[in-house]
Formats: structure tokens, sequence, C-alpha cells
DNA sequence: CAACTACGTAAACACCGTTCACTCGACCGT
DNA sequence: ACGGTCGAGTGAACGGTGTTTACGTAGTTG
């Protein structure tokens, strides 16, 4: 992957594994198929990677679980940017859309991690009254179904939890910072800011902040 | 383009064109360059397609203008999305970062018509005190540079004012702005929501409806 | 009219995904 | 112990790809 998706290539794999390309076929039904495999390994070494980081974290400093998921995904996709637009960059038709689920989950280890510390964030905390408001009625049902899969997440790792401390409006905020997240990480990954940001980490550091700010944890550490 | 990004072969252009494929190496250094090239006339292409839907709007309501290019942008991006994925989600390894100058623009064309649009925004109303209060000292230096292009691309179209209309705040808030607008259509175009969105049109206009609130628009008409 | 240039071609090379016929060794039931 | 079956791998082949090279061939220029 180092080299571009275009590198991946059937023969070269063969090469390095000691076969012949079309021995690959025993395994794979396409190359195709290949890369959409290869793109959920990377999902899961990526949660392990992020897990691992969890791990050295305090259980019940949430913000700081923030942190170092975040902080730990744009340290991934700057340092594997290949593997990042293989993930999170290409369209369904030439990936299947991670996993013959009907609905398209985020890499579905990935997302495990990140719904996980989303949803234990918002559980943990006293959410500012007027946190995602005017959240569109179009958007009640496709929320509620989200609600669920946040609360079956975090109820998988013991914390119990009803609905009554996820309202719509914060599933909706969980939603909306996803976008400024992977909006600023795909963005420097891919060179696409409106001007040459000579040091992007505090951007992405104080984008944190704010997001964290807006559900009501204010003047944090940032570790 | 339509079939993606592999699809564009040097013999598959050279038998539309009705040449043989070692022919356009008279017009490109290699299959890279042409790509470059490409995305480049895409970019103006984009750029033309939404100045031509900012013509049939009234000059003096900013804020439909803006409503304009955002809506034009998702639309051309979920109708083009191979195209999309190669201007706006490509790394510049691949690509060249879009124009031999230092500074990687966004598309150059395209980058042209937002911060056009972007700079008439923030020129053109008395913005909330509080906007961006706390953005990141380290980043003063470059927020600088790119006031002084939204100067320059407001003040190209005859509109003169100075940087007193245009502080560093707004200038934050607008690049945050981007990072949210591009966050949403790629990951509209590439089916990366957390979950099924049955209907994201309405989500992304009430993203839009948040970005001009927080400039001090409220209570806005959506056309 | 000779020389030069722009434009295009055919052939070739190495590599690619994919298919097909084939071999070889391990395993299994009798 | 023996024939049969099956999984794993191979080599050859096909059509397609980017790219280079040598060659042609019109059109323009001095």
């Amino acid at each position: 992957m180092e080299h571009g998706r275009d590198a991946v290539t059937l023969r070269a794999i063969a090469r390095e594994v000691g076969i012949t390309a079309p021995a690959l076929y025993r395994y794979y039904d396409s190359r195709e198929d290949l890369l959409r495999r290869l793109a959920e390994d990377i999902c899961t070494d990526l949660a392990a990677e992020l897990e691992a980081e969890l791990d050295r974290i305090d259980a019940d400093d949430v913000s700081a679980q923030v942190y170092a998921v975040c902080r730990g995904f744009r340290r991934w996709a700057l340092a594997h940017p290949q593997e990042f637009t293989l993930v999170f960059a290409s369209t369904e038709d030439a990936l299947g859309s991670c996993g013959p689920d009907d609905r398209g989950q985020v890499g579905d280890q990935f997302g495990r991690v990140f719904l996980e510390v989303a949803g234990r964030l918002i559980a943990s905390h006293p959410l500012p009254d007027d946190l995602g408001d005017d959240v569109p009625e179009d958007l009640h049902a496709d929320l509620a179904v989200f609600q669920q899969v946040l609360l079956a997440t975090v109820n998988d790792r013991g914390v119990e939890v009803d609905e009554s401390v996820l309202p719509l409006g914060a599933v909706y905020h969980v939603t909306q910072s996803w976008v400024r997240i992977y909006g600023h990480v795909a963005l420097e990954v891919f060179g696409r800011f409106p001007f040459a940001v000579s040091n992007p980490e505090p951007m992405f550091d104080s984008m944190l902040a704010q997001i964290l700010g807006e559900m009501g944890f204010r003047h944090l550490t940032r570790p």
C-alpha cells in the first residue's frame, strides 16, 4: 500500500508470499475482493492501535479518551495516507462499502472504537440544554436508529445507560463532530485546505476543544 | 472518468480521439501528467457551473449566494463522484497538488469562486463579536496570509474593503466552515457516515444554516 | 527545391488481471 | 496397501496497459 492502491498488484503480493499470481485466486475471488478484505484488515489494525492508546488512559477521564482517539486517528491518517484513502476516501462501488450488511458503517472495527468513546462521552456528562437544538425533522428517524446503536455499543462494555441520557440532539452533535473531524483529517491528508497551513496540529486540537466545549466540557487540560 | 480513475486509459482516450496511444505523448508527458491536467479542467468546469448558478441570484443576497455555491458543490460531487475523488480526495503525490505554485490552493478555479463568495459574505455583514474567539496563536501567521488572499479575491471583483472588516476570527471561521462542508460532502460521496442517512439533504442544509447562523445570519429563508 | 518540424504510426517491452489445463502431494474409505 | 478425491500450486496463454524507439509523412520555411 505504501506506494498507492495501484501498486497493490496480484503478482507483487504473490512474489512477496513466494507463490505465483494465479494461486491467489484460491483465496480471493478477484483483485477487487482482495482490496476489500485488505481494507477490512486495515480497519482492524487501526482499531487495535487506537484501543492500545485508550488502554494507557484513565478509564474515568472520558474527554482524554476523546482526545486520544481523535488524535490517534489523525496521526494514523497522516502516517498512512494511502491506507486512509483506500478505507475512508473510496467510492462504494470501488470497495463494496466495507461489509455486506445493508447499513454501511464506518469501517467496522474502527467505527466500534469511535462509537464507544462517543457514547461514553455523552453518557458521562450532563449536556447543555441547547445542544443540537434545531435538529432537522427529517433526521429524527435515522438519528433514533443511530441512538440505539450508540446505546448498544456502550452497554456492550458493561456501562448501563438508557436513552434518556442520550438525547437526539446529542446524537446529532456527535454526527456533526464526526463531519468536522473527518473533514479536517481528509483535507490535511489531501492537502486541500484553502491556504497553506504551516502547522495544522493546533488547528486540529482547537477544533477538538471547541467540539468538547459545545458539549459542556470547558477549560480542559489538553493532554 | 465515469467508470473511475482506472478507466482513464491512454489507449481509450486515443481511441475516442481517433489516434493511437503513443501519439498522446506529443501532448502529455505521461498518464500522470494527463490526469493532473484533467483535474484542472474538471476544476474549471465546476467553477463555471457554480458561477452560472451564481448569475441567477440577486447580487445583493450574499447568503443566497452561499447556499447556491455550497449546494452546487454538493450536487456536483454526488453527480460526479469519480471526478470528486480525483480532484478533492487524491494524495498530492498522485496528482501534484493541483498547480506548480508552492502553496497548494484548493483546485484553482473552484477555489476562486468559493473564496469570492466567502469574502463577500464576511465583508457584507457586521459579524458577531465572539466569532472565532479563541483562534490558536500558532495560526495567526497563516491566517493573516489567507486574510490577504481573501481581500485580494474580493477586491478583484470591484468591491473595495480593507482588513478591518475581515478579522482573523472570521477568516478562521471560514476555514472551519470549509472543513464542515467538505467533510459532509466527502462522507456522503464515500458513504462513510456512522449510520445510514436516508435523506442527507436536510442535514446538509441545516449545517449551512448553522454556519451562517454563527456568522450572524439568523432566520433565513432557505432558497 | 532542400531542410526542417509537427504529428502520427507500428513494433516492441515489461507488466498487469484473469482463465485454463495440468501436476503433485496429502488424505480417506475399502 | 491401494485407487480416488481434493486442495494447493504451477505454467502457459490471452487481452489489455504505460512507455520507448525507430520510422514515416505531410506542411512550412529558407
